[in-house]
DNA sequence: TTATAATGTCAACTATATATTGCATAAAGT
DNA sequence: ACTTTATGCAATATATAGTTGACATTATAA
């Protein structure tokens, strides 16, 4: 399902897909389609885009569920 | 390099490398080039990892470093 | 209207994560 | 000594992440 939460926080920094793509060293397209939620990005892309808007992988990639409340 | 919060969370669970690729559906191999800091996995396995050990993906896939303390 | 910037999408390609198999070693149990 | 369990390490095979280039849409600005 689409990274919401990623595409906030590119919008809160007022860098734009391509722009973001550039910082992390990828192109325009991987950076959409990890939006759009189309695939599994690898770790160290995660990271890179966190460390790019400032944001940690729980802050972007972690959902809690309802469950180990514990 | 190598992912020693990985390893010892799995060590602290009391379980096998075999036994955790079992439940995150990858081989062997694959949880031990992780700890051994061999490759990159995906997102999805990483989230995969953290469920099955009962830590967040920060707890084992996040650096802090020494910048960016704002 | 005509540019231009940001994004979506598609097809074909390349790089690499992951699977599979097999062999090795060390420790613990019988 | 023999077996089992846990782990490490390669070689090859396959699935998929990520690239490249092109074309489309939408919105904004001249």
């Amino acid at each position: 399902m689409k990274n919401l939460k990623m595409k906030i926080a590119r919008v809160e920094n007022e860098i734009s897909q391509e722009q973001l793509a550039k910082m992390v060293g990828v192109t325009r397209q991987t950076i959409g389609m990890i939006e759009a939620g189309k695939f599994n990005p690898s770790l160290q892309l995660c990271i890179a885009i966190c460390r790019a808007l400032g944001k940690t992988l729980n802050d972007l990639f972690w959902e809690e569920n309802e469950n180990e409340k514990i």
